[in-house]
DNA sequence: GTTTACCCTTAAACTATGTTAAGAAATGAG
DNA sequence: CTCATTTCTTAACATAGTTTAAGGGTAAAC
């Protein structure tokens, strides 16, 4: 099996022996997903990490009312998983699919376990990921805190430009917090000046 | 120096030997901070991560206009530090302030690298500590762009019942991203049912 | 123990964003 | 290629949250 991404993702951060690399490998599973297939269900459990290698996947909960919200996208390079209930163990709360044809190498926890065993620079690494995954969280949430509805847009199109083209503006009106109509007006107000 | 506070957190999730508490301690420094102390001044470095022993520090920006917003709080047990800047070494956008007179553990960027190195479950540690501030901040966001105001504040006294008591309610309309006359409004209705 | 600075509340007018509904445009699936 | 579905836009009206201003209450600092 060629984990060549995820491999190359992680000697990004730190160089890996022959030896780790097939460790790595033979614990790590490649899987295609299919436009709007979900990797993971609310209710369920999850139980892997899962490291997009093409395409693009989102991660929403949706309330009593049906209503959707974006927590995250995951495109090439990035990571998606219900953290929480992935080392919990509890069911979780969000729902996990591909807005894109997507390919993902998935770790199982099990499997993960054993590598963080195994590898220990493999702590450092996740450490360092997940640390750049909070700093970015952390600038979102000041926007959520401090800027306007085209403020937050502004600076999506300026974060993610690839994004912008990629995904229809429900999801990203969903993923700033606004109603799609909302967007909508924003945008017109943003393209005339 | 004593520094058991911080060791006992980190015996919380992994134990230590002898040796590798003493080594800590010789890498941490105790520190009182007086109230409305600042610990990290936008335009500085961030030159430490802080783990606070008692009392509350708050991390904020301020904008163009003079107006706060603060990003985390950080009571007895919780780190504080713009983890961003403390890694990449450029100046901090953000201030971190005593609200309350409390007691800090800080370590140094190079005690801290230092540290990694010499005690290789510290990585572990670490990771499983942002994981769960990841997950906490995750949260946070989908509160923020799911929920009214009311059903914030709601959450923030459910969630954070001791800093309700301790924080002025500017402080939480901040972080809540409301104003403080707003906030006023919300806490007036749900008192009344 | 005053005094000063900060904090809380209220209300009216204003602005940002949500809701509903409907038609037009774009896109995916067969 | 074409149909079915999803997405985008517009507009009128409704609600959530802000601004400004003012008075009274609390708590920190000297």
């Amino acid at each position: 099996m060629n984990a060549q991404p995820l491999i190359d993702h992680f000697e990004s951060f730190l160089p890996l022996s022959d030896t780790e690399r097939q460790l790595i490998e033979s614990r790590v599973a490649r899987r295609i997903v299919r436009r709007k297939e979900e990797i993971l269900r609310a209710g369920h459990l999850c139980r892997h990490y899962s490291f997009v290698a093409e395409g693009c996947l989102k991660m929403y909960v949706v309330d009593t009312k049906g209503v959707n919200y974006n927590i995250q996208f995951a495109a090439e390079g990035d990571w998606i998983a219900d953290i929480g209930g992935f080392h919990s163990g509890k069911p979780s709360q969000a729902f996990i699919e591909a807005v894109e044809p997507s390919i993902v190498f998935t770790i199982e926890k099990e499997d993960l376990y054993h590598l963080y065993r195994s590898i220990s620079k493999l702590d450092r690494i996740f450490k360092v990921i997940i640390e750049n995954k909070f700093v970015e969280l952390q600038n979102r949430v000041l926007q959520n805190i401090s800027s306007t509805a085209h403020e937050r847009y502004r600076s999506f199109v300026e974060q993610y430009p690839k994004l912008v083209q990629r995904l229809p503006n429900t999801q990203i009106a969903s993923y700033l917090g606004i109603t799609p109509e909302f967007l909508s007006k924003v945008r017109k107000d943003l393209s005339r000046h």
